[in-house]
DNA sequence: GTCTATAGCTAGATAGAC
DNA sequence: GTCTATCTAGCTATAGAC
């Protein structure tokens, strides 16, 4: 068999700079095969069922990338819950690039890629809630109080990236995870 | 001259429907033209600079409801500052549809439209913050802590729209507007 | 001012050589 | 497995009748 050009790792990455930064339907097959090094037909090679494929394999890709690095910080159990949140928020920082990089659920929420990919998405967030959920118990937080920080930190996670991104000032993304720091570790 | 054949703001509410829900390059001017009642070649007429300048009145039109309602109400002086919030954020629920609408900011801020429209989202944004800082002010927030407080609305807004869409459950933007009006109220 | 018809192009996707 | 060449459908935009 003749090998690989480029190997899937780094096809992935090139396929997830695109669909974050362009969104589902901004994203032409053009744009995928510049970024990935490869041509058009060797993309759907990879991918016979085509470009709904492609991001179904970002969308798997980045989550497993989150659970091996983010909820995995965030979890350790040999650390102290104080020290897996400093890590974990420094792993978020690093993901979203110090907010430069858009986040992969909002790139595919507009309408027609909210349809395709609704239940990743959910699935996505879900994980993402349970996460800062089980910290916030670790820290000692009442579960109703845990699970509420936990949503109301992934708000502001999305919600600084977009504002971060229309006013062109990362320091409101870096201000909010500094923010939800404080705010976990002073109760 | 002939008439219209469909009025100015009912237009504007079409294209801004399209716009908010699917983004820039995911609106096409066949979605433009059904979502309005004309055909392509009459927007066209409406719009001789295309669909850049169909999407820049749409952001002109919301601006101006945003001025004329929400910011309106949050800046009444006629009544308290506490009635004022109320007032808008009621508004702001209005226009968001209870959740179920998109903002259109976030929509037309992906990479294409994002190079096409910046000025105009910092311009909004910075309106909002103003807007939000005035009523800390007036609620005795000291100058910094208003500004602050207004940012974080902001995010907060932006953030519960794409959680609530993403996670399907509009109670998320509602919990978020309560809680915003708590805390402002509280302090 | 609105319409039908269409130009010119790019999209996603495929065929077949190597 | 990758490539060039190509297909069809959709895109933005325009021409010209009414």
């Amino acid at each position: 068999m003749r090998p690989q050009k480029v190997i899937d790792k780094e096809m992935l990455s090139g396929l997830t700079d695109v669909f974050r930064s362009k969104g589902y339907e901004g994203a032409s097959l053009n744009d995928l095969a510049q970024a990935t090094g490869l041509k058009k037909a060797s993309l759907y090679h990879r991918f016979p069922e085509g470009k709904q494929a492609m991001a179904n394999a970002v969308m798997d890709h980045t989550g497993k990338w989150v659970e091996d690095n983010i909820v995995k910080s965030l979890l350790d159990a040999d650390e102290s819950p104080q020290q897996r949140l400093k890590n974990g928020l420094s792993n978020i920082k690093m993901f979203y690039d110090e907010g430069n990089k858009d986040c992969i659920f909002r790139a595919l929420s507009m309408q027609a890629g909210l349809t395709l990919f609704a239940e990743q998405i959910k699935e996505g967030m879900d994980a993402w809630v349970s996460t800062f959920t089980a910290i916030g118990l670790a820290l000692g937080q009442p579960e109703q109080d845990a699970h509420n920080n936990a949503v109301q930190a992934l708000i502001e996670i999305q919600g600084s990236l977009i504002v971060s991104r229309g006013m062109n000032d990362i320091t409101v993304f870096e201000n909010t995870l500094k923010n939800i720091e404080v705010r976990y570790l002073k109760e």
